[in-house]
DNA sequence: CACCTTAAAGCGAATTTCTTGCGTCTGTGC
DNA sequence: GCACAGACGCAAGAAATTCGCTTTAAGGTG
C-alpha cells in the first residue's frame, strides 16, 4: 500500500493482490513465523525474485499486509455523548491492539518500514476514528478536545504500554485515560 | 542482556562480549543494514553457528545490542526544581530518541524481542530516570507526580510520535508535555 | 488498430546465509 | 583433581537471496 502505486489496473496490481492474499492465507494456515518468501511466492503463483524486487524482503511485505489489517473496519459506536463514545472506543481500541494478533500486526507494521509511512498510516487510522467521534460531539453541541490531544493522552499511552510494558493492561486503564483527559 | 546470564565469568561471557563489540563496530563501519550473522561472527572470531545457537537470529542479537545502547549513561541534570528538571530531561530524552540512530535502536529493540523483555528494559530505564528526578524533588519538599503518570503523559507521547509520526518533533513539544502534566 | 516504449515479471545460475549433527573443549561442582 | 554439563568449532546440506538476461503486458502514439 505504501510503495507501489504504479499501473493501478494492470499486472502489477494483480501480483500485489495475489501476494497479499497469499500472505494472509498462509499466515492463517502455517502461522506467522513459518512464512518465507519462497513459500508465499509459490502460493501467489509468482517467482520469489518478484517478491524480492517489489518488497525488498519479507519484513517489508509483512509490514504492508499488517497495515491493511490494522485498518478499522467499523465506525466508532454512538453512545449518545462524547465521554461514552470516547471511553467505548478507547476500550475497544485497547482490546484489539493488545490481543496477541494485534500486537503482532503492530510490530510487523513498524518492522519493515524504513520511512515510517506504514506506521504513519496506523496513526492516521486512529486519528480518523477520533475525528468521527469529535464531529459527532460537535453536532450535539459538545466541546471535544483536539485530535492531537486525544492521540497524546489516550492513544499514545495505550500503544506505549502495548509495545513496552505488555503486563497489566485492562479495559479500566483505557477508561481511566479517557476520564483523565476529559476531566 | 535478556537471555544469557550463564556462566558469568567464563567463555560464554567472552563470546557475548566479542559478538556485541563486533556488532557495534561493524554497524559503524558498514552500516546497520549491511550487517549479517556471518559477517559479525567473523569479526568476533566465532563461528556463525555459535551466534545462531545463542541468539537465534540477527534480529534478536540486534535487539540485545540496541537495549545496551539505549541505557542512559548519565543521571538527569539537576536544575534546582522539579519543573526544570523534568523539562530538561524530557527534552534530552526526545532529542536522543528521535535521532536517526535513536529511532533505529528503538526499532531494533522492539524487533527481535519475543517475550518483550528488551522493550520492557527500555521502559525501565526511563522509569529509573524519572524516579531519580522524583526523589530529588521529594528531598526539596516538592510534590511530584507518580512515575506512571510521567510515563503516560510524557514518555508515551514522545515514543508514540517517534514511532508512528516521525514528522514535526521539536524540543518545544517535550516541554509542552511536561508543562501540561504539571499544570 | 498496429506499433513502440518501458516497467515489471519470469527464469535459472551463482552466491550467501541458515540449519544441524557430532566431536571437542572449557568452566563448575564435588 | 575428576566427572558432568553446557557451549563452541567444524563441516555438510538445505534454504534463502541476489543477479543478469529474457519475455510479457500495459499505456501511449500515429
Amino acid at each position: 500500500m505504501s510503495r507501489q502505486m504504479v499501473r493501478p489496473g494492470g499486472r502489477s496490481a494483480r501480483v500485489q493482490e495475489a501476494v497479499h492474499t497469499a500472505v494472509k492465507e498462509l499466515a492463517a494456515e502455517v502461522g506467522r513465523d513459518a512464512l518465507t518468501v519462497p513459500l508465499i511466492a509459490q502460493r501467489a503463483g509468482v517467482t520469489p525474485s518478484t517478491v524480492y524486487r517489489r518488497w525488498g524482503d519479507l519484513q517489508v511485505l509483512l509490514s504492508d499486509v499488517a497495515v491493511e489489517r490494522l485498518r478499522p473496519d467499523t465506525e466508532p459506536e454512538d453512545h449518545g455523548d462524547l465521554a461514552s463514545d470516547m471511553a467505548a472506543w478507547a476500550e475497544q481500541f485497547l482490546d484489539e491492539m493488545s490481543s496477541p494478533s494485534g500486537r503482532a500486526y503492530i510490530r510487523d507494521a513498524l518492522l519493515g518500514d524504513p520511512d515510517g509511512n506504514n506506521a504513519g498510516q496506523c496513526s492516521t487510522y486512529a486519528a480518523e476514528q477520533v475525528e468521527t467521534i469529535r464531529i459527532r460531539a460537535a453536532e450535539r453541541g459538545e466541546d471535544a478536545p483536539d485530535t492531537e490531544t486525544v492521540l497524546d493522552h489516550v492513544v499514545a499511552p495505550i500503544m506505549y504500554r502495548i509495545l513496552f510494558r505488555p503486563q497489566g493492561l485492562s479495559p479500566a486503564y483505557a477508561r481511566r485515560l479517557v476520564a483523565d483527559m476529559l476531566g
